[in-house]
DNA sequence: TGACAATGTCACCGTTCGGTGACTATTATT
DNA sequence: AATAATAGTCACCGAACGGTGACATTGTCA
């Protein structure tokens, strides 16, 4: 595109790796096919970016890849901070899952981190262990507790980010039918009934 | 190599895969990069196997991808169903995350099944969900409880195979250090008592 | 011994990849 | 109006990829 528009030429560049990952999955990024999707001369991808690395770097800063703290937290802090442990750690589950769920992006991006570490996963990486544990210093007890509530927390995420990123290609797990809505049901109910248990470990 | 040996060379290409993927990870494993690990040529790959996929078939099914249910009982199996529910179930969760932290080629094959379908992560999937079936029609009660088992196993399940595919390129998740045996303690102890309270649902 | 199939080797094809140097066209500065 | 900087275009390189046809070598069986 002859725009001669450098930021918009830009911005063309950044929109072109987003979409390539929606729709091909990172094993399809590459320099040639960003340049093509994004209708512009691959040799600008070096001139403005320094190369592949440094526009999926940039790419990577203008996404909300995570949820925020906010949006774990339902939307409003002060009336989730009102909330008992129980409400907190379920609403936490429910809105993680649903946030994941909805960004399909991050999907790929996560299972992109099992394959090799760049600038796009190591952003991802950073962006969630600080707000994990931001949330964690906000809203959870930092003592006075038997159990391991982070390590207990950390199985239950990594259990929802895994049955996510597999539901994408695999339907089954388990006996749970990942693709259809009544699975989900189940596996959230799972999710409320796990911690109700587990708060009564005090 | 020229043996004049249909059967060793068979062997030698199949075995190549599975160094391939140990080694350098199932982005690498192309017709070219197995033919050179395993000093044939190429051509006999689609000679002997009608090219990478029937290959890469070949090498599914000489390989023991995931735990048996011998191995997720304990070794004993007579043994273990005398166990209640609260024992087996933990008994099941140490050895199914022993059993894949010991299988590194599983945990590539796992991260293969984020990324795409093809014979080998097919034939894991099957081989996975027949046996954690049958491993629930032997040991757990098919009905009389309030919580939905499957399920939460499910959940358990998935978070074991994240936090250890993880594991491979990022260190830290949700405060846990997952390099270190201590950071596995604290899984695995976390893995107890979550179960240990799920037991009390009934 | 001769014919033939099986085993393995080699050279080559077209395509795509990441990367670079040389070019044209437009804009801004003096 | 002349000059320099900027934005974009184009052609090309070497390497690696998947795939194939033609050939050489060895064993087997009539």
């Amino acid at each position: 595109m002859a725009d001669r528009d450098r930021e918009a030429t830009r911005k063309r560049l950044i929109g072109a790796v987003g979409q390539l990952l929606a729709e091909k999955g990172f094993t399809q990024l590459g320099i040639n096919a960003v340049a093509r999707q994004a209708g512009v001369d691959k040799v600008l991808i070096y001139r403005y970016f320094n190369g592949l690395p440094g526009l999926i770097q940039a790419f990577g800063q203008e996404s909300d890849f995570w949820p925020t703290i906010e949006e774990l937290a339902g939307g409003d802090i002060d009336a989730f901070r009102q909330l008992g442990l129980r409400d907190k750690l379920i609403g936490m589950g429910h809105n993680f899952l649903r946030g994941i769920r909805n960004r399909p992006l991050t999907q790929e991006v996560m299972a992109w981190e099992m394959v090799e570490r760049n600038d796009l996963t190591e952003e991802l990486e950073i962006v969630r262990e600080t707000r994990m544990l931001r949330f964690a210093e906000l809203f959870l007890p930092a003592e006075g507790l038997k159990a391991d509530l982070m390590a207990i927390i950390a199985v239950i995420g990594a259990g929802i980010s895994y049955l996510i990123c597999r539901s994408r290609r695999v339907r089954w797990y388990n006996g749970v039918d990942l693709a259809s809505e009544e699975g989900w049901k189940r596996i959230e109910t799972a999710l409320e009934q796990t911690i109700d248990a587990v708060i009564g470990l005090g």
